[in-house]
DNA sequence: GGGCGTCAAGCGTAT
DNA sequence: ATACGCTTGACGCCC
């Protein structure tokens, strides 16, 4: 098992802007931010090595705009060596790596501009991946979607469009997460054997979000997992917890300890990545790796 | 140099 | 009708 958290690492203080507003978008303003951010990707995988943990979510800010018509500059082939260097490091140390588009990513939606803007943004994400020459087991990882008053026949959309409009390359790191509200395990199992579409399971939807649907914590991995072949890699699975007295669904500030050897072991048949999607990010990365060895299971590689 | 209004993108739910 | 959560906060103007 390799044990991960996303996108930012709290202890490495950044030294430039990672972003930078679309009305100053400017090909200097692009430049810049993109190579601060590569070095910066390069600082924390370095410390991720160190502190093994071989699992990251790479952030979908790395290149800003870069699906946006603003953006017309050639960022692909202007880092192509940046990009080459980042992806030689994360192969030889074995890194699992995977990204998480925005929310408003959504291939199944019934606007037409919805699903190309979607498209062009999964496209960025894959660019990404490729131009550091990983292969598919670097997942891109999305929600199924809105239901649009009409939840089986959004599913079938999804069937459709993921058929219909994505382009190999997308597909074959494309999976679905389970979601908090709208789409289950279940559904996700439904809309898997419609497209094939690998699932990774999040334990916290699953578990805490009134999405029960009937199926218990290791089954519903384990028939999430199921759905991965040969070429997806092991398993990805998300991990939280809910912050304690708050609103249901909110994630924890660190991780508590107890909750997660439970979860462990109610899993421990099975074989995932784990990302740690906790606010305090490689704080609980630590904790979590050291309860596993404590507990007698190895992780990393 | 700190405070805070606002920031590309969609959807569902709560108020 | 509007605000909020989702999540990765953080830019950038204002004082």
């Amino acid at each position: 098992m390799k044990i991960g958290y996303p996108c930012i690492n709290t202890s490495i203080a950044r030294e430039t802007k990672s972003t930078f507003r679309l009305a100053s978008y400017s090909e200097y303003c692009l430049v810049e931010v993109v190579r601060n951010n590569l070095d910066h990707l390069e600082k924390i995988l370095q410390y991720n090595v160190r502190k093994s943990l071989l699992f990251f979510r790479i952030t979908s800010d790395l290149v800003p705009f870069a699906s946006h018509p603003i953006c017309k500059f050639n960022w692909q082939k202007y880092f192509v060596h940046r990009f080459k260097r980042v992806g030689d490091f994360i192969k030889k140390n074995k890194i699992r790596i995977s990204m998480h588009p925005d929310q408003f990513v959504l291939i199944n939606s019934p606007k037409e501009v919805v699903v190309e803007n979607s498209i062009r943004e999964l496209a960025y994400h894959c660019s990404i991946l490729d131009l550091m020459g990983l292969d598919s087991s670097s997942k891109i990882q999305i929600h199924v979607g809105g239901a649009y008053g009409d939840k089986p026949l959004a599913m079938k959309n999804f069937g459709k469009n993921y058929s219909a409009l994505l382009s190999d390359n997308i597909i074959r790191r494309l999976v679905i997460e389970n979601d908090d509200r709208l789409y289950n395990v279940s559904d996700c199992l439904r809309i898997h054997d419609l497209t094939g579409v690998p699932i990774l399971f999040d334990s916290f939807h699953h578990r805490c979000c009134g999405n029960r649907d009937g199926l218990s914590l290791s089954n519903a991995c384990q028939m999430s997992n199921q759905t991965w072949k040969k070429n997806d890699g092991v398993p990805m699975v998300d991990y939280s917890d809910q912050a304690p007295g708050y609103r249901k669904g909110k994630h924890c500030t660190t991780i508590d300890l107890d909750n997660f050897r439970r979860f462990v072991l109610q899993t421990r048949e099975l074989n995932y990545d784990l990302m740690l999607e906790i606010k305090d990010k490689q704080i609980s990365a630590i904790k979590a790796a050291n309860a596993l060895c404590s507990l007698g299971m190895r992780i990393a590689l």
